[in-house]
DNA sequence: AATATATATCGGTATTTCCCGATATTCCAA
DNA sequence: TTGGAATATCGGGAAATACCGATATATATT
């Protein structure tokens, strides 16, 4: 895990705002149902779009950054591209802070 | 605690690396003596500077920058100016990271 | 094959950040 | 009070980031 990458990533609102959707997919968007029956793959492009209010481009951007430096996980289905929280990098982050 | 701001501030290699530098003064900086007596004031900007291979005025303003999002705090003392860790807000930031 | 839908990528403008040199300020010492 | 040392602030060029619209790609449907 890259830290000052993973820093950058987290020094935006709108993708701090993202992460935070992303714990609870069913508070924050309407139409969500999980994706694949009892597998959680996590919410499409689509969606977070229309919650945020940015462009598709912008938040296709965001998101690739997320899982660039391993916040979130992709999964593509068909067309769609499902995005969840990567709980490992971030639980390594939040240990990572404790030695800061 | 500005999250968004906190981030920015760590998102870059030279900041994380002074945040470091400040957990053990005596280990990195060599001439470093705590300054006054009993109480901790940190480390003066020179130490930093001088160590950072950075100049002058980009370090100040690297020191300002943490400073003012709470990662440090500075005590003035005659000409020189010492900044040490602010470990409040580094472990506010630790605790928000697990509800990140 | 043609079309529609979801997402990714490209090109661009405006803003911010990085880091510098020069200058200003503050304090101390002679 | 003049000079020197430590730090802060100012102005700026180069690079990165924020966010957009247009276009490309991939998949599904007909």
């Amino acid at each position: 895990m890259n830290q000052v990458e993973v820093f950058k990533a987290l020094g935006n609102k709108n993708r701090l705002q993202i992460l935070n959707w992303l714990k609870s997919p069913e508070e924050h968007f309407v139409d969500y149902v999980p994706a694949c029956g009892d597998v959680d793959v996590g919410v499409c492009v689509g969606y977070i779009q229309k919650k945020s209010g940015l462009t598709q481009s912008t938040i296709s951007e965001y998101l690739a950054v997320l899982n660039r430096v391993g916040l979130v996980s992709a999964t593509r289905i068909g067309q769609w591209t499902y995005y969840k929280r990567n709980e490992e990098t971030i639980a390594a982050l939040s240990n990572l802070m404790d030695t800061l």
